[in-house]
DNA sequence: AAAAAAG
C-alpha cells in the first residue's frame, strides 16, 4: 500500500522513499533537472480538466458503473450494510460514519485544507503557528520525543481557505439579496431588526472605545504589587497613550452589578409564580426593546446607539425561564415506552441503546411530540434528550406512511440541527438505529468532510437529515438539499443556536422548511432567548421541564480555585494525575493545544479537540478519549455542549466561561444519568467576583479557595472517586 | 473567543 503513512508522525524517511509514478500525478520526479529523477512535465499528457460543478454533481450523484444499476431496492437494505459512499476510495478514510473504527493507515491521510507538510513530514517545526511560543514554558524541544507531535499541529489560514472565506461571504450575501427579491418572503414585512446585519453598518471592533477586553486586566493591575518586576510589562501597548479616561465619564455598564435589578433576590427556581411577561416592569433584555440577547456574545454585536442606551454587551443574563408544565420523576415510575405511544420495533432497539423506561424528560415531551404539537423541552444535561425528540419523530414518520415511502430520491421529511459536528454525530448514532427500526433513513450533513457522499445520499433518498447550519445551507444553495417536506425539525441545544452567528443561518433553514411543519426545541438551558425563534415557527408551544432538576440536586461536586497564573500548568498537572477520564475545557483553541501538550510532555497522555483540527482528527481525538486510549482531553467549548462521554468524573475549566450558561454544559459532561463527577474551575484572583455572580445566576453553589501547587486539596480533587461535597 | 461554511 502505497499509503502507509501511518500515524506518529514519525516518518523521517517519507521524502526519501522511490515515488510511485503515475499514482500522485505531479508529485513524481524531482523539480530540478540534473536531479536524478527529474521528470520535465510532459506536455503531450493531456491536462487534466479541471471539474465544474455539473461534473461533480454527476459524479455524486451517480457514480458511472453504479448509478445506472437498475434497483437499489434488491440491495440489502442501505441501513444494514456499512454506509458505502460509492465508488471513490480515497474517500473512505473521510467517512464520518466510521469514527468509531479503530485506526487505520488511511485516516492519516493529510486532508485537503492541511495542505501536505502538516502530517506528512515530521520536520517542519519551524512551520508551527506561532500561538502561545513566547508564553510557552521553556522546556527543551530537543529532549522532546517526536512521536505524534505533528499530528497535532495546528494549520494556519492559508491563502486558499481566505479565499473560500471571502467567497462564502460573497455568497452568503447573495443569498440574502435573492430573498429580498423574492416577494413571498416576510423579509421586508418585518420590522427591522439589529440583527439584520446586511442592514447594519458594519461596525468593527475598532470604531468604539476599548472596552470589556481590557477587563479582565485592569481591576488586577492595582492591585499587583510587583509592578516592575514583570516581564511581559513592556509589551503592553502603549498604557500611557491611551486617553485619560475616568472611570466616571462612562455610561454605566452591565457589569456594574450593584445597580442592576437584583438578581439574588429570585424567588427558588422552581417556585416562582407564573409571572406574565407583561405585568413585568420592562428590563433590559425584554425582546423589544433589546436588540436580541446576541449581545452577550460579544464582538460582532453592538446595540444601535441612537436608540440603545450604551449597555451590556458582555452582560449574562438570566433570561426569564419559560413557564413550563413540570413533570415530576416520580410519575413516570412503571411508564413504559409502549405507554407513551411508541411501537414495538423502537421499543426493541430502545432497549438496546440501554433506555429499559423513559426518563422523565422522555415521558414528559413523548407522548405530545406524537400529538403533533411543537414543543420546547428543557432537560437538565445527560437527561436523555436525544431519545425524547428521536423516538416520536421517528415514530411520527412511520405513522404518516413513512415505512412504506421508499422511494429513491424521496426528499427528507425530518431535520435535526446542532451546533456541532460531534454532536450532529452523535445524534445520529442515537437516532439511527431508532429509524432502521421501522426502515427509516437517515443521513449526516456537516462540513469539513467531502461532500459528494452526503450529496449521494441525498439523491438515493434519505428520511432524516442530521446536521450542523453551515453544510445544510450549503447544500441548500447548491440546489442538492430540498427541505420543502420537512415536517419536523428539531432544534437540539437550542438556546445556543439562537445566539449569535447561529440564528440566522438557523431562521433561513427554518424557512425552508414545510410551513406549519412541527417544530420542537431541546436544551438544558432554554430560556426565552428562543423568542425570536417561537414567535417566527412555533405555534402555541407546549413548553416542559422535569420538576426538581436543580443544581442542588445533581450529583456534581463544583468547587473553585484562586489560582497565580504562573501556577496554572502545574495545577492542571496536579490535576489530571488521575486514572479517570478527565475533560478540560480553555477558551481559545491555541491554549488547548497548548495544555495538551504539557500534558503530554508531563508524561499524561492527552489530546485536544479544537476547531483548528480538521474533521478527522477531532473525531479521532476525540474517540481516543471515548475509548480510553488517552484520558485527557483538552477542548475549546466546540465539546461543552451534547457530547457524551461515558464516566468523565472531572471536570477543570482552565479558563473560566463567561456565560452561566456555559458553566451548566461544560459542567454536564460530567455526572450524566446519575453518576458523581466534579467540577474544577481555575481562576485568578481579580475573577472572584465576577465568579460568584456567575455562579449565583447558574444556582450553584461551589465552594472558593486559594490553591498552590502541592496543595492537598489538588491531589482530593484528582482522586478517582469524587470528594464528597462539603 | 468559539462555532458553523465547497471540490
Amino acid at each position: 500500500m502505497p499509503k502507509s503513512n501511518k500515524s506518529g508522525g514519525f516518518k523521517p524517511a517519507k521524502n526519501y522513499e522511490p515515488r510511485t509514478p503515475g499514482k500522485g500525478g505531479p508529485k513524481a520526479g524531482s523539480r530540478s533537472p540534473g536531479h536524478r529523477g527529474f521528470k520535465a512535465a510532459d506536455e503531450t499528457a493531456p491536462r487534466k480538466q479541471r471539474w465544474n460543478a455539473d461534473d461533480r454533481s454527476a459524479r455524486g450523484a451517480a457514480p458511472s458503473s453504479r448509478g445506472e444499476r437498475p434497483a437499489y431496492g434488491d440491495r440489502p437494505a442501505y441501513g444494514d450494510r456499512p454506509e458505502r459512499g460509492g465508488h471513490k476510495r480515497g474517500e473512505r478514510s473521510e467517512r464520518p460514519s466510521y469514527g468509531d473504527r479503530p485506526e487505520r493507515g488511511g485516516n492519516q491521510r493529510p486532508s485537503r485544507e492541511n495542505g501536505f507538510n502538516k502530517s506528512g513530514t515530521g520536520t517542519g517545526r519551524s512551520e508551527r503557528p506561532s500561538y502561545g511560543r513566547d508564553e510557552r514554558p521553556a522546556y527543551n524541544r530537543e529532549e522532546r520525543p517526536s512521536y505524534d507531535r505533528d499530528e497535532r499541529r495546528v494549520p494556519q489560514r492559508t491563502d486558499r481557505q481566505k479565499w473560500n472565506d471571502a467567497r462564502n461571504e460573497e455568497r452568503r450575501a447573495e443569498a440574502v439579496k435573492a430573498r429580498e427579491d423574492a416577494p413571498k418572503r416576510t423579509w421586508e414585512e418585518r420590522p427591522k431588526r439589529s440583527f439584520d446585519r446586511t442592514e447594519r453598518p458594519a461596525r468593527s471592533f475598532d470604531d468604539r472605545p476599548k472596552r470589556s477586553f481590557d477587563r479582565d486586566d485592569r481591576p488586577a493591575r492595582t492591585e499587583r504589587p510587583a509592578y516592575n518586576d514583570r516581564p511581559a510589562r513592556t509589551e503592553r501597548p502603549a498604557y500611557n497613550d491611551r486617553p485619560a479616561r475616568s472611570f466616571d465619564d462612562r455610561p454605566k455598564r452591565s457589569f456594574d452589578r450593584d445597580d442592576r435589578p437584583a438578581r439574588t433576590e429570585r424567588p427558588a427556581y422552581n417556585e416562582r409564580p407564573a409571572r406574565s411577561f407583561d405585568d413585568r416592569p420592562k428590563r433590559s433584555f425584554d425582546r423589544d426593546t433589546r436588540p436580541a440577547r446576541s449581545n452577550e456574545r460579544g464582538s460582532d454585536f453592538y446595540p444601535n446607539r441612537d436608540t440603545k442606551p450604551a449597555f451590556n454587551q458582555v452582560d449574562d443574563v438570566v433570561l426569564e425561564r419559560l413557564e413550563a408544565q413540570a413533570t415530576l420523576a416520580g410519575d413516570v415510575d412503571g411508564v413504559t415506552f409502549a405507554d407513551l405511544g411508541i411501537g414495538g420495533n423502537i421499543t426493541r432497539v430502545l432497549k438496546e441503546l440501554g433506555a429499559e423506561s423513559p426518563f422523565p424528560i422522555q415521558a414528559a415531551t413523548i407522548p405530545v411530540v406524537l400529538e403533533g404539537r411543537d414543543v420546547l423541552g428543557r432537560g437538565r444535561t445527560g437527561s436523555g434528550k436525544t431519545i425524547a425528540f428521536g423516538a416520536p419523530l421517528v415514530e411520527r414518520l412511520m405513522e404518516n406512511g413513512g415505512g412504506a415511502n421508499r422511494k429513491p430520491g424521496r426528499k427528507p421529511r425530518a431535520l435535526i440541527l446542532a451546533p456541532t459536528r460531534e454532536l450532529a454525530l452523535q445524534i445520529d448514532r442515537t437516532v439511527q438505529p431508532i429509524a432502521r427500526a421501522v426502515g427509516l433513513f437517515t443521513t449526516q450533513i456537516y462540513g469539513g468532510v467531502p461532500q459528494a457522499r452526503q450529496v449521494g445520499a441525498l439523491q438515493r433518498g434519505v428520511d432524516i437529515i442530521i446536521g450542523t447550519p453551515g453544510r445544510i445551507e450549503d447544500l441548500i444553495e447548491q440546489r442538492r438539499l430540498d427541505l420543502s417536506e420537512v415536517t419536523i425539525t428539531v432544534l437540539d441545544e437550542a438556546d445556543h443556536m439562537c445566539d449569535l452567528g447561529f440564528l440566522e443561518p438557523v431562521q433561513r433553514i427554518l424557512r425552508h422548511t414545510k410551513d406549519g411543519g412541527q417544530k420542537l426545541l431541546f436544551s438544558a438551558t432554554l430560556d426565552k432567548g428562543v423568542a425570536t425563534l417561537v414567535e417566527e415557527f412555533l405555534v402555541n408551544p407546549s413548553v416542559h421541564e422535569v420538576a426538581g432538576e436543580d443544581q442542588a440536586s445533581s450529583t456534581i461536586d463544583h468547587r473553585v480555585l484562586v489560582v497565580e497564573s504562573r501556577d496554572k500548568s502545574e495545577i492542571i498537572r496536579q490535576l489530571a494525575d488521575r486514572e479517570g477520564k478527565t475533560l478540560i475545557f480553555s477558551r481559545t483553541r491555541a491554549y488547548a493545544e497548548m495544555l495538551a501538550e504539557q500534558l503530554e510532555d508531563a508524561g499524561f497522555p492527552a489530546t485536544s479537540l479544537h476547531g483548528d483540527l480538521n474533521q478527522s482528527r477531532r473525531t479521532r481525538n476525540l474517540q481516543q478519549l471515548t475509548s480510553g486510549r488517552v484520558n485527557v482531553l483538552v477542548a475549546t467549548d466546540v465539546a461543552a455542549r451534547g457530547i457524551h462521554v461515558d464516566d468523565i468524573d472531572l471536570v477543570i475549566q482552565a479558563d473560566a466561561p463567561d456565560e452561566y450558561k456555559t458553566y451548566l454544559h461544560r459542567a454536564g459532561r460530567t455526572g450524566r444519568a446519575g453518576k458523581k463527577g466534579t467540577v474544577v474551575t481555575l481562576i485568578p484572583r481579580a475573577r472572584r467576583r465576577r465568579m460568584d455572580e456567575l455562579l449565583d445566576r447558574a444556582e450553584i453553589e461551589a465552594e472558593m479557595v486559594d490553591a498552590f501547587p502541592g496543595d492537598a486539596l489538588l491531589g482530593e480533587l484528582a482522586a478517582d472517586t469524587p470528594v464528597a461535597p462539603r
